[in-house]
DNA sequence: GCCGTTTTCGGCCCGACTGTTTTCAGTCG
């Protein structure tokens, strides 16, 4: 069982105490579980494993305990206990939007649908054949939001990319500027934390006419729906099917409002918890004290009125960022700014190569580095195909790119103008199923260094896994591992394997992590960055570029090694050309 | 059910919006 499926498991609980009327507190004790199994960097089995389950905030002795038959026998005498009374087809039900664990019970019950197969198109047929506004507590509004929400849940897609929530929110952020009663706009949620992927999207503007405001963004062209307008907030399904929400404050009150809604949820509990020991109340308001509630135009002195330091929004999801912003010990995070080159990119170099090629030239991505600023680019392909070539053939290929890559290099790296840019040689290598690389010795040697990484037989089991990259990794060439897990969002969760050891041998033997840029990698996931980091591993940003228009994606890049408490000497792109030298080629 | 550098008992985050209610419950973030 993985993390996603036990934090389900521990909701589902959590919903069955709700309405059997159990303490709210249980209640809210396993959705806090639920959270923190969500977010936890490891998987909770393993912890297990390690005897370390209630490390995880939340999870004490008694959900440790039941986890621990969980992972032992395969289920929980005492939860299969609490869910008997529940007809299953209610937990269905609990991922509809607008239906929550007591309309969940009350649907299923009244209306006899009892299995878990089909219980949304089931009650969707009862909805439609006019049903629940028969219902005690339902009326007619009722229904019709039933039916729009399993409309919507039918077509619901995976959480937007990172990307494609920066492009959406651009949209209305332009819109919205156009109003002349948007004072400020600016996104929200996690699309301000620079999440990997966003589910909803939220803005928040300030204002002194919040009606003029819920006006223009409920009538902008490109809402399909209205799903809630008030005074103060709003919101609407775009045209895309995503679901956006606006919310409004007076200019002197922007700060608690941009804090409120950044969130996390978790981050905001533990700060309202040590409001609370100070006799302060927080909301998106501003902060009070008894009746009397004090505005706050910016975050900075939100934060400084409970005692602690402005913490970037990459930070907030209450992993002791709270704490080192009380004893003024946050990181100072690395920027964009900070990089000095890509060190993995794809060309159009023609040979049969083992994974799709790039569709820009050698020079081209060469011309695009010099236009980024860049002190120094590695010019990548993938390895020459196995299949296609044999060993010789590869290694008189790589000697012929090689000599190509010479010429063009020699009229850069000589240039005495700004134009002047370093060029490295490398290859992104295959490590086969063997552990071996793709490319004899003999062809490895001619380049300044290797990218590592794994494209086939990724459902390998984890010691044999572990075992594969650490083989393929120890080649001397080897310097960079290539998007570590081999996570593609919305499509593949990464393989497995004992990263605690790989973290172990990169330090050990002074090799590199990237963090693939790539959005729908994020590879290495933040979480995963932030435990290397305390392994004391050095970091790559990369962008895996196939395009030299790719290349701007670097900034994605850089907001996983933010999430993950990167600063600038944790990444080792943001060092000169001789400094980096003498890592990569030493 | 969890948690503790004042506590191992007695606390536990805050508010907006909606619909179906005659004053509040449910859901959401």
């Amino acid at each position: 069982m993985n993390n996603r499926e036990i934090a389900g498991l521990l909701r589902a609980v959590s919903a069955a105490y709700e309405i059997k009327g159990e303490n709210v507190f249980r209640i809210r004790a396993y959705d806090s579980a639920a959270d923190s199994v969500d977010q936890a960097s490891r998987e909770v089995k393993d912890l297990w494993e390690e005897g370390k389950l209630t490390e995880i905030p939340g999870i004490g002795p008694n959900i440790a305990g039941h986890l621990e038959e969980l992972f032992k026998t395969g289920k929980v005498k005492h939860f299969q206990e609490v869910f008997k009374e529940f007809p299953p087809a209610m937990f269905e039900l609990l991922d509809v939007p607008g239906i929550g664990p007591k309309s969940a019970f009350k649907l299923t019950k009244a209306l006899g649908i009892n299995r878990a197969e089909g219980a949304t198109q089931n009650l969707l047929q009862a909805a439609k054949t006019g049903k629940i506004r028969m219902l005690e507590g339902f009326g007619e509004e009722s229904e019709l939001q039933i039916i729009k929400g399993l409309e919507e849940f039918s077509r619901r897609e995976d959480r937007m990319l990172l990307t494609a929530a920066t492009q959406l929110a651009e949209e209305f952020v332009s819109y919205m500027k156009k109003e002349k009663a948007c004072l400020r706009v600016e996104t929200l949620g996690s699309l301000r934390r620079r999440a990997p992927t966003v589910g909803d999207l939220d803005l928040a503007v300030a204002t002194r006419k919040p009606e003029q405001v819920i006006k223009a963004f409920t009538s902008y062209p490109g809402v399909k729906k209205i799903l809630a307008a008030g005074d103060n907030t709003a919101r609407v399904i775009h045209t895309s099917g995503r679901q956006v929400d606006v919310k409004t404050q007076t200019p002197q009150g922007f700060g608690a409002l941009l804090q409120h809604f950044t969130g996390s949820k978790a981050h905001n509990i533990h700060l309202r918890e040590i409001a609370i020991e100070k006799e302060l109340s927080l909301s998106e308001h501003g902060i009070k004290k008894g009746e009397k509630l004090t505005e706050f135009t910016s975050e900075e002195k939100f934060y400084q009125a409970i005692g602690m330091k402005w913490i970037p929004p990459e930070l907030r999801e209450d992993s002791g960022e709270i704490e080192a912003a009380q004893k003024d010990t946050l990181p100072k995070l690395v920027e964009l700014k900070d990089i000095k080159g890509d060190l993995h990119l794809h060309t159009n170099y023609s040979w049969i190569s083992s994974h799709d090629a790039g569709v820009n030239s050698m020079k081209e991505m060469i011309e695009k580095s010099v236009k980024l600023g860049y002190e120094y680019v590695a010019i990548g392909d993938h390895n020459p195909s196995t299949n296609s070539y044999s060993p010789d053939r590869i290694v008189a290929e790589i000697k012929e790119r090689t000599r190509l890559l010479e010429d063009i290099k020699y009229s850069y790296e000589n240039k005495n103008t700004t134009r002047a840019i370093k060029v490295l040689n490398t290859l992104e290598v295959d490590i086969l199923n063997n552990g071996k690389l793709a490319v004899p010795d003999e062809g490895l040697s001619l380049l300044d260094f290797v990218i590592v990484s794994i494209h086939s037989s990724m459902r390998m089991g984890k010691d044999q896994m572990t075992q594969r990259i650490l083989s393929g990794f120890s080649h001397p060439k080897a310097k960079i591992l290539g998007h570590p897990t081999g996570r593609l969002l919305n499509k593949r969760e990464g393989f497995e394997a004992d990263w605690d050891t790989i973290f172990r041998f990169a330090k050990e033997k002074c090799k590199f992590i990237e963090i693939n840029s790539w959005p729908s990698r994020l590879d290495l996931p933040d979480t995963l960055v932030r435990r290397a980091l305390q392994f004391g591993v050095q970091l790559v940003i990369d962008t895996d570029s196939h395009a030299s228009e790719h290349m701007e994606l670097m900034r994605y890049g850089v907001d996983v090694a933010r999430r993950g408490w990167c600063v600038k000497s944790d990444i080792i792109n943001t060092l000169s050309y001789a400094k980096i030298i003498d890592r990569l080629l030493k």
